[in-house]
DNA sequence: TACTTGACATTTT
DNA sequence: AAAAATGCCAAGT
């Protein structure tokens, strides 16, 4: 199969683990499990449906497309620090680095 | 088997 | 500062 068997475990693993009221980003998970940030976001699409996947954002901070109306009711829900635009969380204050996991420690 | 689609990120114009 | 182009990996058609 392809990476994302592998890296996938690891993945819901730390979305998993990312705290209340945090979130991280793609591109961190990517670089924690050892992939491209596109492998991340398909595997939320297509396995993170057990996943507190609205902790994980856009680089930018803003949410994805599919799904930012949900994730910023859960924001709100959860006490996560949005941006006065109200579509995007604060990285400054929310973000949250997932530890490194996977064969591939720093 | 080849092309297109998809919860993205980064760099350059 | 904003928009467009490129790179990335996997699944579906």
């Amino acid at each position: 199969m392809g990476r994302l068997e592998e890296v996938l475990d690891d993945l819901l693993d730390l979305v998993e683990q990312v705290p209340r009221g945090r979130v991280t980003t793609y591109g961190a998970l990517g670089d924690a499990v050892g992939c491209g940030p596109r492998l991340v976001g398909n595997a939320m699409a297509r396995h993170g449906a057990a996943v507190p996947w609205w902790r994980v954002v856009r680089s930018d901070g803003s949410l994805p497309p599919s799904h930012r109306g949900e994730a910023v009711a859960r924001y709100r829900e959860e006490g996560t620090p949005l941006r006065r635009s109200g579509d995007a969380v604060d990285l400054a204050r929310a973000y949250w680095q997932p530890p490194v996991a996977g064969p591939a420690p720093a």
